[in-house]
DNA sequence: AATAGCAGCAACCGCTATCGA
DNA sequence: ATCGATAGCGGTTGCTGCTAT
């Protein structure tokens, strides 16, 4: 009958990852690919539960992620299909390659819908805020404040085509799979190559906060170095390769043909870098 | 310089659809 | 056909760093 229990959560540990977490994860996939979660904590040799494996690869860890703030394109889309789709974060993420959900909605919801509401529009129903609504959401007011500082105006006029698009989620809330842009919502696009290309943490000259997660790879790097035994075999490496070659040292082969987190790729002859 | 408040983001929680025995 | 486990999704929380006072 059934499956085996998902994880009795005793014992097992919570919170923010450690880079020693990460590498065991990183390596446990790239050496297996995707399987059972399930089994992927204990195989892995880690404390967690198959849930928070998952979460940690797929949002974090995966090596096609793009990191950093999504573009004005991206912003663009996000908003456009919002209109069309409502929070169905994970069918958003599927039309920006590189992001992922938990990425698109924390974005949605710290950025967009600030900006949104300074340009009058209601981020729910993508529907002009009566200035009546207006004036009986003083928090909203306060958030203007905030927003009229970083706003930037160009993205504005970018935003406008939320103003008259058709809005199918409210007509059809549950509508599912609308065809856009010629494809259907359950496919994935395919990542070109140059789609996951992320620039080289330089010193951030573009943000001043040391958190901003365009820096935060480079950090777990320097973090691996400091493990015992874990050697950095270029002065400018990347992890991907790393781990590739040393899976390669081993004679492990890699499952590139099903959940590889490098499917579909070359490895041997990657022009860019992952991280 | 200290600190309170805010913003951003990673991770957790709980629900549900799907799958397998 | 049924029941229970799993994977995936969206909502929420809590931590960390930044900014304003």
């Amino acid at each position: 009958m059934g499956r085996q229990p998902c994880c009795d959560k005793v014992g097992l540990k919570k919170g923010p990852w450690t880079a020693e977490e990460d590498k065991k994860l990183i390596n446990f996939i790239l050496t297996n690919g995707q399987c059972c979660w399930r089994a992927v904590p204990k195989l892995a040799g880690l404390l967690r539960c198959g849930k928070s494996c998952r979460l940690r690869w797929t949002n974090y860890l995966r090596p096609d992620l793009k990191r950093g703030l999504l573009s004005e394109f991206e912003e663009k889309m996000v908003i456009d299909l919002h209109a069309q789709l409502g929070n169905r974060w994970s069918k958003i993420a599927s039309r920006l390659p590189g992001r992922t959900d938990n990425e698109i909605k924390n974005h949605w919801n710290t950025h967009i819908k600030k900006k949104l509401r300074k340009m009058g529009i209601d981020p729910l129903t993508h529907k002009p805020l009566s200035t009546a609504e207006e004036h009986h959401r003083p928090q909203q007011q306060d958030q203007k404040k905030q927003d009229d500082k970083t706003m930037e105006p160009e993205t504005s006029s970018s935003l406008n085509s939320t103003m008259s698009k058709p809005k199918e989620e409210e007509d059809h809330p549950m509508v599912k799979d609308v065809d856009i842009n010629g494809f259907c919502t359950d496919e994935v696009p395919l990542m070109e190559p140059h789609e996951t290309l992320v620039p080289n943490c330089a010193p951030s000259t573009s943000s001043s906060s040391p958190s901003s997660s365009s820096c935060h790879s480079s950090m777990f790097l320097e973090e691996l170095q400091q493990f015992p035994g874990f050697e950095c075999p270029f002065d400018d490496f990347n992890i991907w390769d790393l781990l590739i070659n040393e899976e390669s040292d081993k004679g492990i082969p890699l499952d590139h043909s099903l959940s590889s987190p490098l499917m579909g790729f070359d490895q041997g002859s990657l022009p860019y870098e992952l991280f």
